[in-house]
RNA sequence: GGGUUGUUAGCUCAGUUGGCUAGAGCGCCUCGUUUACACCGAGGAGGUCGGGGGUCCGAGCCCCUCACAACCCACCA
């Protein structure tokens, strides 16, 4: 079989997962522990960003896993995403010259779902070429019918429970996409924005957004406040731009005496901290501005200007009537806005459906605290507590279509009269003569997403995948702690009493090469395909596990993938040469005195347990470092080039095997590429088990690891010289006499003799009677070198006295670390001996 | 304002409970046409582990302190 010089990877990568998928080696054996992770579902409204590579991390843990005997299942999915997706489809129907108002609401969801379709497949297909060895047909969406089914009972069982409750509260609002948003979406900024100084009545006071004045309901001081204690309790009369009006002043602890005048004008429906001022003290709320981001009829001639106008319009009002003191033009303050396309988040007063969810997060916080999940990296627990400690009640309502319908209809005769019922295909229904209304909003994603371990395993059903629940792993984002793996423990415990996972990884962010956040609008984005289809997926799973750690954000790094690239075509030209010597020597027999087979089978044997160990505990950087190395230094170069010379068919056979499984979790697609092409049989590597112990004898792997030693020193002296083939001369040494052929090819010598006499240049650093046979003058010029080596270590020795001139090291240091710091003294004299004598030689 | 993390070779980063000579990849330098691989082989240069102090026989790692960076949280009009 003639295979390429260099590896292909597109030659082989899609053939590759369509074995795998058509073979079934995905999908769990039934048999052994179970193991399971979910998939955190990607937006199936678009292409994988660089950051859904990471999903290789959960694939190396299930391949490893599934190699060792566990009962193995990694489960796909992809979320709606309602928002996120509903952004991106507004925005293509925009390219069009049409709105969302132009369709019925029925019509607008049949096409959101084909453009969902469409996108999916798409995503799914870019999984696939990741190697991601997920069970397809456990594939669940977000908008699947047992999704939908389990997310109503949920809802039903809370809003039993009285844990849900429909409030009129402040939400933040976004007046472009028109919907609420969670705490959690909006981001804040500092930014300039002018600070107006207005007089108001009988105070003076600070604002930085007259336009919501026509809401004002109170003015607030400190109730410290000596300057204006006289005044609390009592109704005054303000003097206004559509005339007057009265607000009553109360006392309240949120006001800061010392920042502007220590008066606050307190405008309940547009401010979050005027909100709960006004709930403790009973003011009436009073909403100018409607949804669509306009100042609507209490704001009498201004109605119908946009947030911004209205606050130039009333300014300039105010001007004109004197109210105006002075205006701080650069004040800087913390600014929300749309996550998405950076409107200003507007506090909106308005009817929602909310979660109550203190007694949900104090059940996961306690069980978090009770250490009934393992965090890696572990301060994410604590910031987790942190995060429930403070979490306030959660709005699971969005005024967006396309999403899980929230199964509520309320009376159409009596507002406050809202029944639970799931007929959520008709917009009315009618119950007990009543006549009830669809609520028309949707549930927030999160809501139904935070629900994914118990419905993508059926627990609840008791189906074929419950016995994955709770899951083994959950691995995603850092930036995902809060809005999913916060939500999935509470309502996990609210649902299964159990966590929903035992562990959870958390990845840090990819950025780009700088170090910045990748987004659209820097135009710093990586796309993952790219870097499959120059260099390979294999070389892209590698590339972006290196030298990560949990929790640490990343650049990402072009090196790291032409590391796992070259890595790959390392393997790959290991198996060319491999199945060359298989060729040329179909029936060889195993050959017993192969001194190199023994001493890899020993370094395997610790690589193997290295790896195991390292990925059982999350360290990927290092596992795939251990594989790296492993294989390139010891195997391809020092096994390999050995067995140019032994030709031991039957254990090369099986040494490639063994290097094939442990780099198999890491780089599947070049490993299974190669193990089909040496095995026949219609075996899968995918399907293998994990490696177990070689035997190999001790004895002959030591006499290894001494030609090594050896070599190494004639490599050393030899690259100091002139090019050219040397001899190298010995006396009576059996190692050496056993293996001419073998020293002589993997020093690159010209000959290895036997001698009665040494001449030329000692090789020094060994104890053994062998030289170069070099040229006095050769020698000659080495001498420096030498000289350099015996000053090192010279170095080396005193360092070693001095430490062992130390009582307290002695003393207390551990007795196998003193034992091996005079051993390192007394071989490092002897070889100052050596040297010493060498040197003699040339003078 | 509070919190978390980070600062290690030219670049991107590892370094598991303090243990003796701090590692990797990529890049760089020297040499190499040994028919597996130049996406290669052999050798090498390059670090006072952000600054200062402390604990300890021993500190990249623990403690204190300062500086800088990133991220998150927070009710300052």
């Amino acid at each position: 079989m003639q295979l390429p010089k260099t590896y292909e990877p597109n030659r082989y990568e899609t053939d590759i997962y369509a074995m795998w998928e058509a073979a079934g080696a995905f999908k769990p054996s039934g048999a052994g522990d179970p193991y399971s992770i979910v998939m955190p579902p990607p937006n199936a409204n678009a292409n994988l960003h660089v950051g859904h590579s990471l999903e290789v991390i959960k694939d190396i843990l299930i391949r490893y896993y599934r190699m060792s005997g566990r009962d193995a299942v990694y489960i796909p999915g992809a979320d709606h995403a309602g928002f996120e997706t509903w952004v991106v489809f507004e925005k293509s129907l925009e390219s069009e010259g049409k709105s969302r108002f132009d369709f019925p609401r029925e019509q607008l969801y049949q096409m959101v779902w084909d453009f969902v379709a469409k996108n999916r497949s798409n995503m799914e297909l870019q999984i696939r070429s990741l190697g991601i060895s997920c069970d397809w047909s456990t594939n669940t969406f977000t908008l699947d019918s047992k999704v939908v089914n389990i997310v109503y009972s949920t809802f039903k069982k809370m809003w039993d429970d009285g844990l849900i409750y429909r409030g009129e509260r402040l939400v933040n609002y976004c007046t472009r996409h028109q919907t609420s948003f969670a705490d959690i979406e909006v981001v804040y900024d500092e930014e300039e924005t002018p600070l107006y100084y207005i007089k108001y009545g009988p105070f003076e006071l600070a604002t930085t957004r007259p336009e919501t004045k026509f809401g004002d309901t109170a003015v607030a001081v400190h109730p410290d406040d000596d300057r204006y204690r006289e005044w609390v309790g009592q109704t005054v009369t303000i003097h206004g731009v559509n005339g007057d009006f009265n607000v009553v002043v109360v006392a309240d602890e949120m006001v800061d005496p010392h920042f502007g005048t220590g008066v606050v004008k307190i405008t309940p429906a547009h401010s979050f901290d005027d909100w709960e001022v006004a709930q403790r003290h009973d003011l009436p709320a009073v909403r100018v501005i409607d949804p669509d981001g306009k100042l609507n009829d209490k704001t009498g001639r201004f109605a119908g200007m946009t947030i911004l106008d209205g606050r130039k319009a009333v300014v300039e009002a105010m001007q004109e009537m004197g109210l105006i003191l002075k205006i701080d033009e650069h004040y800087k303050t913390r600014i929300g806005r749309c996550y998405k396309c950076g409107t200003m988040i507007e506090p909106m007063l308005m009817k929602q459906w909310f979660i109550n969810v203190k007694p949900l997060a104090e059940r996961a916080k306690s069980a978090i605290e009770n250490g009934d999940i393992k965090f890696v990296p572990e301060q994410k627990s604590r910031e987790l507590v942190h995060y429930l400690t403070e979490l306030r009640d959660w709005n699971i309502s969005r005024q967006i279509p396309w999403g899980i319908p929230i199964p509520a209809f309320q009376n159409v005769d009596d507002g406050d009269d809202w029944i639970f019922d799931t007929r959520v295909d008709q917009t009315e229904i009618e119950v007990e003569g009543h006549i009830y209304r669809r609520d028309s909003d949707t549930f927030d994603t999160w809501f139904s997403s935070g629900q994914w371990p118990f419905i993508t395993t059926d627990y609840l059903d008791s189906g074929e995948l419950a016995r994955f629940y709770p899951n083994s792993v959950m691995e995603t984002g850092t930036d995902l702690l809060r809005p999913w793996v916060a939500r999935m423990i509470m309502l996990g415990l609210y649902r299964t009493d159990q966590m929903p996972f035992k562990e959870v990884y958390l990845h840090g962010m990819v950025t780009d090469e700088k170090g910045r956040k990748m987004s659209k609008s820097k135009g710093n984005v990586i796309n993952p395909m790219d870097f499959v289809a120059e260099f390979g997926s294999d070389a892209l799973r590698m590339g972006i596990s290196m030298n990560r750690s949990a929790g640490q954000p990343q650049a990402f790094s072009h090196a790291t993938v032409i590391a796992g690239r070259n890595f790959c075509n390392k393997l790959w030209n290991m198996a060319r040469l491999v199945q060359k010597i298989i060729d040329e020597n179909p029936n060889q027999a195993e050959i017993s005195d192969d001194l190199a087979a023994q001493w890899v089978k020993k370094q395997l044997n610790q690589a193997q347990r290295t790896i195991a160990d390292h990925i059982e505990n999350y360290r990927f950087a290092e596992a795939i470092d251990t594989v790296y190395h492993t294989i390139w230094d010891d195997v391809a170069d020092w096994f390999i080039e050995a067995e140019k010379l032994t030709k031991n068919v039957p254990v090369l056979m099986e040494i490639m095997d063994y290097v094939l499984k442990i780099a198999h979790p890491f780089a599947p697609f070049v490993t299974e590429a190669i193990w089909t092409t040496f095995h026949s049989d219609g075996s899968l590597l995918v399907s293998q088990q994990w490696v177990n112990d070689l035997t190999y004898h001790d004895d002959e792997a030591e006499e290894f690891e001494s030609i090594q030693s050896l070599v190494n020193e004639i490599r050393l002296v030899t690259t100091q010289l002139p090019a050219g083939k040397y001899d190298l001369l010995y006396i009576g040494d059996e190692i050496i006499a056993d293996n001419v052929d073998l020293i002589t090819t993997l020093a690159g010598l010209k000959s290895v003799q036997q001698v009665t006499a040494g001449r030329g240049l000692r090789i020094a650093s060994t104890d053994r009677e062998a030289w170069l046979d070099l040229s006095y003058e050769m020698v000659y010029e080495h001498q420096t070198r030498l000289e350099k080596r015996l000053a090192e270590t010279r170095a080396d020795i005193a360092k070693l006295e001095s430490r062992l001139g130390n009582q307290g090291y002695i003393d207390r240091a551990p007795t196998h670390l003193v034992e091996e710091s005079r051993q390192d003294l007394t071989d490092k004299q002897a070889l100052v001996e050596r040297l010493v004598a060498e040197l003699e030689i040339t003078k």
